[in-house]
DNA sequence: CTCATCGTTCGATATTGACAGAACGTTCAG
DNA sequence: CTGAACGTTCTGTCAATATCGAACGATGAG
């Protein structure tokens, strides 16, 4: 981490994952990987380059490992563990979030049981949240897919 | 806010809504406002729904106002200000997810510029998010305004 | 004019959670 | 066998922030 400019991008990755509700740390390991040389770092070098404390990213790591945007590769060195980031870890992120957002289409569908009865002004508060999250669900995994086997392509 | 399904209903929303980094509360109250008949209420009677603060409510009411997911309506009492989800609310809150989304589009050319002159696989990493990202920004409208004119035809 | 009601804003409080430090178990070098 | 380095987990601390209570200004009723 020698440069400015890399600290300001590893910066702005925290900043991007706080922003989706993660915790900041784990922005940065994600930010060190995305651009590190070699793109393999052990523990303790993610440590010395960020200037944290173990303990904390320690716990990043493995919450960055359960989100499989990360993964652990062996290392050269006995007694390390490296990690890297994980090739089509963006598209699993982006998974992800859908996940969460298609979580309200559960709730709008809940809530639209609870309007039974009432007149159709009351449903469409929630009606439009049902058809457009739908939607999304329908039509974002073909672009993703689209996206993978793009990259697969090329990484051969 | 008498039976027990609203308060879950009501809960729900609010949860989703912490998950998406925003206060428990706004979300609550949009909840309340999503499901209410009739479905404009004062300030007062969110408070008294939710058993909250003036004070709490007033800070979200406006919160939410500034998002644009609700509005204030003229009310047939004096002296009060009523509040209702507003037409097209989800569609403007999906609009603003994906405009943070988007911004990592922006960091990973940033992340692209600083590796320039490393192998191609050191790219992928970043290059992945920046296709990814770029190709949402891309489709992702067309399918909003679908569901935009569905819902305006509807509401004719 | 006076008082009550409504909504806003400011300051205080309580809770949540990110991070660091310390203790621990494990594994390899000598 | 001994010691050092690595990584994990637990506990404590600190900061951020969501919520509340109180004071305030504004507006309409009597």
């Amino acid at each position: 981490m020698r440069y400015y400019e890399e600290k300001h991008f590893v910066e702005d990755i925290s900043l991007y994952f706080e922003q989706m509700g993660l915790p900041r740390m784990a922005g940065r390991i994600l930010g060190v990987l995305l651009i590190c040389d070699p793109p393999e770092q052990s523990l303790t070098d993610l440590c010395e380059i960020l200037q944290a404390s173990k303990s904390s990213v320690s716990t990043n790591t493995r919450l960055l490992t359960e989100m499989d945007l990360i993964e652990r590769v062996a290392s050269p060195l006995p007694r390390q563990v490296s990690f890297r980031f994980k090739p089509g870890g963006w598209t699993v992120f982006v998974r992800q979030r859908l996940k969460l957002w298609a979580s309200l289409h559960d709730i709008a569908e809940q809530g639209l049981a609870l309007l039974q009865g009432r007149d159709a002004a009351s449903d469409e508060r929630l009606r439009e949240a049902h058809d457009l999250f739908s939607l999304i669900e329908e039509e974002l995994p073909a672009l993703l897919e689209r996206v993978e086997s793009k990259h697969k392509e090329g990484s051969r």
